[in-house]
DNA sequence: ACAAAAGTGTTAACTTTACACCCATGT
DNA sequence: ACATGGGTGTAAAGTTAACACTTTTGT
């Protein structure tokens, strides 16, 4: 049987919440978005797939992965029987502006309520994504795994107010989240775009594992 | 390659978190208890696959289940190279009692913390499970899906205290439960064993979608 | 000096915790 | 009538939510 690695690579940037998909090139689905992904060779592990893949054909290397779920309908693919697991990873959105630089028209960030056509089962697994990475920023442990380091907090809370689906208070943001005791200040600033720069901040070595928002 | 399901099937005995486990009858790992579960078919699910087995093999019909993780290790079985996907379960302590008088030496419920010498990867798969448990209990919707039906409050109770780890006030239990507008009586009581009879309850057609505890 | 975004403190509403007694049933 | 486990209320502590002004930077 064929199994696949498909991954939902997330980012914020300019305070919208996009995922990196691929336009396929051939049939069936030609011309449709996918999501990046590949089989999965008799000596590789589903993350080693992954990985391998995007720093390779995406040029994103040494990006965290969490497993979000496995998809076996038997027609999900219709030339041949694919089980795909999916994977999420969320991208820094300077790596981003930085990879922009080398436009490829085949491959484009969108903005999760604004999506193209996606083909195969894709749409169902972008959306579970979302639904399951709702979940995973609010245990400690897997937002520090998960986000990418030297953030602002303004940054994360973005994300958070993307992912939940509204809007947080900013004090309040800082206050709860500071007491998390899970940050450390860098020392470091944001090169802002515009106004006072932003503290850069990183998670601690040891972090409790705990329920956030 | 290779894809089998495999499942985590739960239940509170007694007041205590109860895995099913089978002996494997051959090698490798003979005399070793494993989880159940079965070779994914070209023409089923995983979902469908694990339902078959666990009724037709189990006797246990009409459970639900929620994917857990895959494990793709390239030597977890040392004969072939297989993936698995794990699944877990929560069966009613009524039909676990029930299912007891067909006594079978090869197939034996477990105290999480006091498992047998387990084969393959499966005592990570069991581990990953129970973490995993940890977090679907406090949402409600899976909390819904996976919790059997008709049950008192205390019971429910029981199972939060086994996975979380520990105790809770059995009034502030109450309290924030019922205030989660989840639930509504059936009307009828458990038998007790001794004691004055709880009320049975059932989860109402729609709930809303929330953290608990 | 102005525009833009970051950073900060206080109070009221709500939620959580801690705690002790009565109730319904079987023996 | 007693033993066993189920069911209930109240007050103090802690958490969350609502709210407006000052600070730092680039232009």
């Amino acid at each position: 049987m064929n199994i696949e690695a498909l991954v939902n690579i997330f980012t914020i940037v300019d305070g919208k919440f996009k995922i990196l998909l691929l336009r396929k090139k051939t049939e069936p689905y030609k011309g449709y978005w996918i999501l990046p992904g590949n089989m999965v060779g008799k000596e590789n592990t589903l993350e080693e797939t992954i990985e391998d893949f995007v720093s390779e054909k995406l040029g994103l290397s040494n990006l965290e992965y969490e497993q979000c779920h496995t998809f076996s309908a038997i027609d999900r693919n219709p030339s041949k029987r694919v089980i795909g697991v999916s994977f999420i990873s969320i991208v820094d959105e300077r790596r981003v502006l930085l990879q922009q630089a080398t436009t490829d028209e085949n491959r484009e960030w969108f903005e999760i309520d604004n999506l193209p056509k996606i083909g195969y089962d894709h749409l169902e697994v972008i959306q579970l994504a979302i639904e399951t990475l709702k979940m995973k920023i609010r245990r400690s442990s897997a937002l520090k795994k998960i986000f990418p380091s030297d953030f602002t907090l303004p940054e994360i809370q973005k994300m958070y107010e993307q992912v939940l689906g509204h809007d947080l208070d900013r004090r309040n943001f800082r206050k709860k989240f500071v007491k998390a005791d899970l940050i450390e200040e860098t020392g470091d600033r944001a090169p802002g775009m515009t106004g006072r720069p932003a503290k850069l901040y990183q998670f601690k070595e040891e972090i409790e594992d705990k329920l956030l928002f």
